[in-house]
RNA sequence: GCGGUCAUGGCGGAAUGGUAGACGCGCUAGCUUGAGGUGCUAGUGGGGGCAACCCCGUGGAAGUUCGAAUCUUCUUGACCGCACCA
């Protein structure tokens, strides 16, 4: 073996703190990531895309993960010769800015762009292929300007509606709260009880595109089956019929009331009918009955929140109202109930306590009839719906022309009859609702409308876009600065001149990401898209983020770019053709001896596993591992991280710890390991002189060629953690290769590092510009590719079973014949004592993988 | 309630019908070091045996198969989504 040479220093350690600015900087002057927004007609494209981030100060490790994971794609892609796109914006409107001018004084501007500035530092500083000459802030004038334009296209189009709806109002703040801005039926901020209350605002009609939202999802094909699954839900189509029911006297004018329903078939089993407070029959009644109005009123302040109504009694109230059966002309009360939904269907139900578990709760509450329409096929002579309702398939009975037919049979003759009598028709209700955007809110995009008394609601001209935010505005009082701002809404109608009130509301926030993905192919336009580049650049190929936007962020932006067709500009519907979506970051959590949260660096781990609080002897429970959280205290500031091993070593470890999909758990013992791997590669780089041993040569060279193949495998895959494995392997063949030729130690660590490059890409440079000091850069090189000479092996190890269970193992050439392996197999001393002497009664022999041998 | 996902060493996980536990973390022993989260070597699923080897083992039960972590059925548990949706 030859002598080690003296190490190139004295300080033989990688020194990531130099080497990662200096390579980010050489990418950037290389201008690595940059392309044009119309590729050329030629070019691969693929479009890379994590969730943009909201702005809140600092990067957190769940930005980091998603980042990396991000990255590792593009790298890749790239190396792959694929022109990548890959750009990064910021998510900039929304509340937090608003509270920290309240709390603070601070403009909304001025916080949200110093915390820009600050994490655009952060995300630089892990290195990321990024494109930052895309970079916008969604807050940017001029981003949100082309929004008003689209918003207005979108009016055009037919695609916007003005119209009155429920909701979550808080008396105190002046303003409308979300549903999960509504705790225990109180305002988040305010502690008041809120209302709900109708109010006028904006809508788009995403209900429009439900057949084709569901129909589409059947066409991502790479997209997660449960995202897909709860996009469906969500959108919730359900087969049925509506009907009508004369009222036996007309009520203020109401002479029928129309119901929506799925089961159609029970309709003879119908004991009352109901509807929700917010029905205009409820408002009859509460007009003759003060009882009734004190119901409704009682209903009211229950609240929108879901989960409110989750835990409520099923409550109601006769109205003394009754309809008419359609078939058999008799009369049922109408009731007001607290479970029915103004939202859904018709915000009326017919109710048949034998088939449906509420109806049943509620017949059997309040002393209404229960009568069986289906029975079990083999149902006994002591079957009732008494205590239960019976919700399966079974035989119609007590139920006339339907008497005998199945449930789907019998769905569709009364369908035919309610027809046919013109009382009903069969329908598809969709769960789906229009999405309102309106938000009494400063720190949005305006709606760029202007209210005129003689000439309603008009949109602002064109040559007067972007409707821009007022920066002189008072947090001081509660309620919409915009709205008591002293001048900015009045303004003299575009229509007729006279004065008018701007619109006050702004966009939710989920309209500003629905399109950004969009705007970063053309993000200097003047126009919201130019076409040539975003009918080129998208789809997405590859959207990378968090499960928590399965539902809302990605169904929007699904709809927007319908809607963005519809008004001409886009010409495809589906913006993501690839969705990954990342696991949480996890970490264990803490409490001091007073019960208060520690931060992970405030905990010392002890020996013997026990914790204390450091520099001190109190003692710390360890608690449950659990998602980051501020208020738990169990984070991990990745800027800390970054100082103390570097941006390789942080993305080294978040991708080898488990599978992305996954929850992870980030573990101190864990990033030391990533850091000592970082640091061994590099040594291994220190010392390549090697032997002349032809085995250790061809073993190796093996090696190094399945590890290309694997490590390609596990990459498309997203198995990043396998691939990582693989490259740890490599790097133990190089080490345990003391005796190989230096050529083919050489070969093992390029490989590594080339193959590595997309994870730990700073020390990929460094160790290349080393070993081939006028290759170029790591960033530029393309994807290597196995030999496959090297790749076939000429022997190959078998596992001999007996009855299926291993006996032995045996080399056999890789031509070799059936014949031949059994013969070896049979030969092996272990094979014959487990066959004690038995004949042999089948043979199995595949090829690379196994012999069986059955007696 | 409805729908879905998952269950493998002390831990994260690998293996998608063919040698279970790759790789890493942790741990044990030894060596090394100008020791400050250092490096190297060996070991590490359970049980038995000096050893060669043998038995058991992928939440539990049954099944299909020459062969099952992997497929099927049932069951238990955990997690996720939806939910008075008519």
């Amino acid at each position: 073996m030859p002598d080690t040479p003296a190490p190139a220093s004295l300080d033989a350690r990688y020194d990531f703190r130099a080497a990662e600015p200096r390579w980010q900087r050489e990418w950037d002057a290389a201008g690595c990531f940059r392309v044009p927004d119309v590729p050329p007609a030629d070019a691969r494209k693929y479009y890379v895309l994590e969730m943009f981030p909201y702005p809140s100060g600092k990067i957190h490790m769940g930005h980091v993960r998603n980042y990396t994971l991000g990255d590792v794609v593009a790298r890749y892609k790239r190396a792959r010769g694929h022109l990548v796109m890959h750009p990064m914006g910021w998510d900039a409107f929304g509340l937090p800015a608003e509270n920290a001018a309240r709390e603070r004084g601070t403009h909304p501007a001025k916080w949200t762009y110093a915390n820009i500035a600050n994490m655009r530092a952060e995300l630089k500083r892990m290195g990321l292929s990024l494109e930052w000459e895309r970079e916008f802030a969604t807050c940017d004038p001029e981003y949100y300007g082309q929004q008003q334009k689209l918003f207005l296209d979108f009016l055009r189009a037919g695609l916007v509606e003005r119209k009155e709806s429920w909701v979550n109002w808080d008396p105190v703040d002046n303003t409308v709260l979300a549903n999960e801005q509504v705790i225990d039926g109180r305002g988040w901020r305010s502690g008041a009880v809120v209302e709900k209350k109708l109010l006028s605002q904006w809508f788009l009609s995403i209900t429009k595109f439900a057949p084709d939202l569901l129909e589409a999802l059947n066409t991502l094909d790479r997209w997660p089956e449960r995202v897909k699954l709860m996009q469906a839900n969500w959108i919730g189509r359900s087969e049925g019929a509506r009907l009508k029911f004369k009222l036996a006297e007309a009520a203020d004018g109401v002479a029928d009331i129309e119901v929506f329903t799925t089961r159609p078939d029970t309709l003879f089993g119908m004991s009352f009918l109901a509807v929700a407070a917010e029905h205009p029959l409820a408002a009859a009644a509460a007009a003759r009955n003060p009882d009734a109005a004190a119901f409704i009123a009682e209903c009211r302040a229950m609240g929108t929140s879901e989960a409110v109504i989750e835990q409520a009694e099923k409550r109601g109230f006769d109205t003394g109202f009754r309809v008419v059966h359609p078939f058999t002309g008799e009369t049922h009360p109408v009731w007001i109930a607290n479970f029915v939904l103004m939202e859904y269907g018709t915000g009326a139900l017919f109710g048949c306590p034998g088939h449906d578990q509420r109806d049943h709760d509620f017949a059997s509450k309040y002393g209404l009839p229960i009568i069986p329409v289906v029975k079990p096929r083999d149902a006994g002579a002591d079957f009732s719906v008494a205590k239960a309702p019976f919700t399966e398939d079974g035989v119609l009975v007590n139920s006339r022309f339907l008497d005998g037919l199945d449930v789907p049979a019998a769905k569709r003759r009364v369908i035919e009859e309610l027809e046919r009598l013109q009382q009903g028709q069969g329908v598809v209700n969709w769960r789906l609702r229009d999405w309102g955007v309106s938000r009494q809110r400063y720190w949005g995009c305006p709606i760029p409308v202007i209210h005129c008394d003689d000439c309603g609601v008009v949109p602002v001209p064109a040559d007067q876009l972007p409707v821009v935010l007022p920066e002189d505005v008072d947090f001081s009082r509660p309620g919409n600065p915009l709205d008591h701002h002293p001048t900015w809404k009045h303004v003299n109608c575009p229509s007729c001149g006279k004065p008018a009130r701007r619109e006050t509301d702004t966009f939710d926030t989920f309209v500003d990401s629905s399109w950004y993905f969009a705007r970063f192919c053309s993000p200097r336009a003047g126009v919201p898209v130019t076409p040539e580049a975003v009918n080129a650049w998208l789809p997405v190929d590859q959207y990378i983020g968090g499960i928590e936007h399965a539902i809302l962020h990605l169904l929007y932006s699904r709809f927007f770019t319908r809607a963005m067709r519809a008004a001409g500009h886009v010409t495809l519907d589906e913006p993501f053709a690839g969705l990954f979506t990342q696991g949480m970051v996890q970490h264990e959590s803490y409490k001091g001896a007073d019960g208060r949260w520690l931060y992970p660096e405030e905990v010392e781990k002890r020996p013997d596993g026990t914790a204390i609080v450091k520099g001190t002897n109190e003692p710390v429970t360890v608690g449950r591992i659990e998602s980051m959280s501020k208020s738990k205290r169990n984070t991990v500031d990745p800027g800390a991280i970054i100082d103390r091993f570097g941006a390789d070593t942080a993305r080294w470890f978040i991708l080898s710890d488990n599978p992305p999909e996954r929850d992870m758990e980030w573990s101190e013992a864990g990033v030391a390991g990533a850091s000592r791997f970082i640091h061994r590669v590099w040594r291994l780089a220190q010392n390549l002189e090697g032997g002349a041993d032809e085995a250790a040569d061809k073993k190796l060279r093996q090696t190094t060629h399945r590890t290309i193949a694997a490590v390609t495998e596990a990459l498309e895959g997203f198995a990043f953690n396998v691939a990582v494995a693989r490259i740890h392997e490599l790097a133990n063949a190089i080490a345990e290769a003391a005796t190989a030729p230096r050529a083919a130690r050489a070969e093992a660590l390029e490989a590594l590092v080339r193959l590595a490059s997309p994870m730990m890409p700073h020390l990929a440079e460094e160790l290349w510009s080393t070993l081939r000091p006028d290759a170029g850069l790591v960033a530029k090189l393309p994807w290597l590719e196995p030999d496959p000479a090297l790749l076939a092996a000429d022997t190959l190890t078998l596992a001999v079973q007996v009855l299926g269970k291993l006996r032995a193992t045996i080399e056999v050439p890789v031509d070799a014949t059936d014949e031949q392996v059994f013969a070896l197999a049979e030969a092996e001393p272990n094979v014959i004592r487990a066959l004690e002497g038995k004949p042999i009664r089948k043979r199995i022999h595949v090829k690379g993988r196994v012999v069986n041998l059955v007696a």
